[in-house]
DNA sequence: ATGGTATGTCATTAC
DNA sequence: AAGTAATGACATACC
């Protein structure tokens, strides 16, 4: 047992150890449930031995608590089990030791609890004990009458809890390994809503008020070491026993895995859970059950992720805060990053939603565009950014998608941090991008939606002039909205126009190439019919030179003696009939005509 | 980093 | 004259 402890605690150290590394390497990317998991895996089989360890000592404990819990009984103003008189205990000589009755009667009442042993706050902050105040093995020995207190009672908050418990609640938090733990889930930005510490049975334990505080890092190990296991269960004992039924019951409802995770994995499973399994439990307990009641509560928003980081020490909401905006470059939709964190949440990290609330494209939209009808946007804006979305914790671009996605807002608060802490970037890239397209043609859309346009995109950009003018004479427009109007009718005219001059102009193209290609074969046609043109003639002209060749050798003077071509030609008259004309003396024989002797 | 492409938008002109 | 179409030019996102 001391060996377990020390190894335990040297287990501790190295949990701390990795969480100060991992916070240092928080801006590197680094991710917690890989440290997690390795050091899981380092301690996988000490762990087992824990486990079963623990599973008896759980064993023993549920025992007693259902003894003690059978002496209790509900007080219905408080909410708290007060001891039953001794007769109507019949259970408690039956199962509980008389030790554990008897400190229990003693230290239940609040003003009592001085006597509590050291050791039993330090079996409270050991790994075991903590894994039972956050888990529920006790559930089994409620009673019946406690068990069902039928619809789930609020969970202790500042406002509902008493001072004391108030007190202990406080000094719980404070308590180092209780931090260490909430740090962990809290800088695990998967490990969200499984942060029932407000509702933890053991906040109600008035022991814990008088837990020295200061001697829990000190004395931690060493009280575990020296502690006497039946303090521990006595201990163990009383605290389920003071767990009041509301907690009890809300602990069942909210995470029955919890129980079968704890006996099945052990504590360590608790404290470093499956990011995801963690994740979608803790989120259906908390938000499933209790969103009514919380949102309710200023001080104690629900946890989802971002409220988380607000609530984390550090640099750590701004690390998620950057985080997001990075993340969420372009909510043009607005759906993807205003659904998710801070529905529920006011204050601090719905600021931070607010302020990234709007997409870039949008606020360089507003800045981009000219004329009254983009600043009225812009203060149309500034003036939806105000309190009351605040409260409602959705900001503008939400709003504006709230009406297209109103059925499906509750499940996706519900399951998007979830999707979104557990996956990285490529999904919603991917995402992104068939959304831009779409958000960018809705635009105009959005913001007719944001001046409250009474009239579709569709409507403003289509309708002819006279229906269109009828339809702006149906309802009072001020400046903004008229401006708006007229940009969306004439942006939307344009736009289809555009793109018809473009599909024109890419038809003209495509018509003049068509044109030219068939200029080119007529082209090549008539330069290959000149060609053979140019060679008919050629042979023509060849075979006409024959010819007259040949008919000129065989022309005989008076004498007998032939022409010589180059003193003479033969020339056609326009009757027909040809003529032998000297060349030299071309006038001289054509004066003398007679002279010529016809052919 | 860079060039090409697609698309939206604005200014101007034509109808 | 007003409304609309056509189109060049520019900006932006995306590949």
């Amino acid at each position: 047992m001391m060996m377990e402890m020390e190894v335990m605690h040297s287990g501790q150290q190295d949990m701390e150890l990795i969480d100060i590394l991992w916070k240092q390497d928080i801006d590197l990317g680094a991710r917690r449930e890989v440290f997690d998991y390795n050091h899981r895996q380092k301690e996988h089989e000490l762990q087992r031995q824990r486990e079963l360890e623990e599973e008896k000592r759980l064993h023993l404990v549920r025992e007693q608590e259902k003894a003690l819990l059978a002496q209790l009984q509900l007080d219905e103003e408080t909410g708290e089990y007060i001891p039953r008189p001794p007769p109507s205990a019949p259970l408690q000589s039956a199962v509980t030791p008389l030790e554990v009755t008897q400190l229990l009667a003693e230290t239940f009442p609040v003003e009592e609890t001085e006597n509590t042993p050291v050791c039993l706050n330090t079996t409270a902050v050991s790994p075991p004990s903590s894994s039972s105040m956050i888990m529920s093995p006790e559930q089994p020995a409620l009673p019946p009458v406690t068990l069902s207190p039928g619809p789930l009672l609020p969970p202790p908050t500042p406002q509902t809890m008493s001072p004391e418990l108030e007190q202990a609640w406080m000094e719980l938090l404070s308590l180092p390994e209780l931090q260490q733990c909430l740090n962990m889930q809290m800088e695990d930005t998967l490990e969200t809503t499984t942060y029932p510490l407000p509702n933890s049975p053991e906040v109600q334990n008035p022991n814990f008020t008088f837990y020295p505080l200061p001697s829990v890092t000190e004395g931690e190990t060493n009280n575990l070491n020296v502690c006497p296991a039946e303090f521990i269960n006595t201990f163990d004992g009383s605290v389920t026993s003071m767990v009041s039924p509301d907690n009890l019951s809300q602990i069942d409802k909210k995470d029955p895995q919890i129980n079968t995770n704890f006996n099945a994995k052990g504590f360590c499973d608790i404290f470093y859970p499956d990011p995801l399994l963690e994740e979608n439990s803790g989120q259906h307990g908390i938000e499933g059950n209790e969103r009514s009641i919380m949102s309710d509560i200023p001080n104690k928003p629900l946890f989802t992720p971002v409220d988380l980081y607000s609530l984390s020490p550090g640099d750590t909401f701004d690390r998620e805060k950057t985080n997001l905006t990075a993340e969420l470059p372009d909510s043009d939709s607005g759906i993807s990053s205003n659904t998710s964190p801070n529905s529920s949440s006011p204050g601090k990290s719905v600021y931070g939603d607010g302020s990234f609330g709007y997409s870039d494209s949008d606020m360089e939209e507003m800045d981009q565009n000219p004329g009254s009808a983009e600043s009225d946007y812009s203060e149309m804006f500034s003036l939806n950014f105000q309190p009351d979305d605040l409260q409602s914790g959705i900001p503008v671009t939400a709003l504006m998608c709230q009406t297209q996605q109103q059925d499906k807002k509750p499940k996706q608060q519900k399951t998007e941090p979830a999707e979104e802490n557990g996956h990285n970037n490529a999904p919603f890239t991917k995402d992104k991008q068939k959304k831009r397209s779409d958000m960018r043609l809705s635009r105009d859309e959005q913001r007719a939606k944001t001046l409250k346009i009474p009239f579709t995109v569709d409507m403003i950009i289509n309708l002819p002039v006279d229906d269109f003018n009828e339809m702006m004479s149906k309802h009072q427009l001020n400046e903004a909205q008229l401006a708006l109007v007229r940009d969306i009718r004439r942006r939307g005219k344009n736009k289809v126009a555009a793109q018809n001059c473009r599909k024109r102009k890419m038809e003209n193209i495509v018509g003049l190439e068509g044109d030219l290609d068939s200029l080119k074969d007529e082209k090549e046609r008539l330069q290959s019919e000149k060609s053979q043109n140019i060679k008919n003639l050629k042979e023509m002209k060849q075979q006409l030179n024959s010819l007259y060749l040949e008919v000129f050798s065989l022309l005989r003077d008076e004498k007998g003696n032939s022409y010589s071509p180059s003193d003479y030609s033969l020339q056609q008259s326009s009757d027909g009939s040809v003529f032998l004309v000297p060349r030299i003396k071309k006038t001289f024989i054509k004066s003398e005509d007679n002279h010529i002797s016809p052919l």
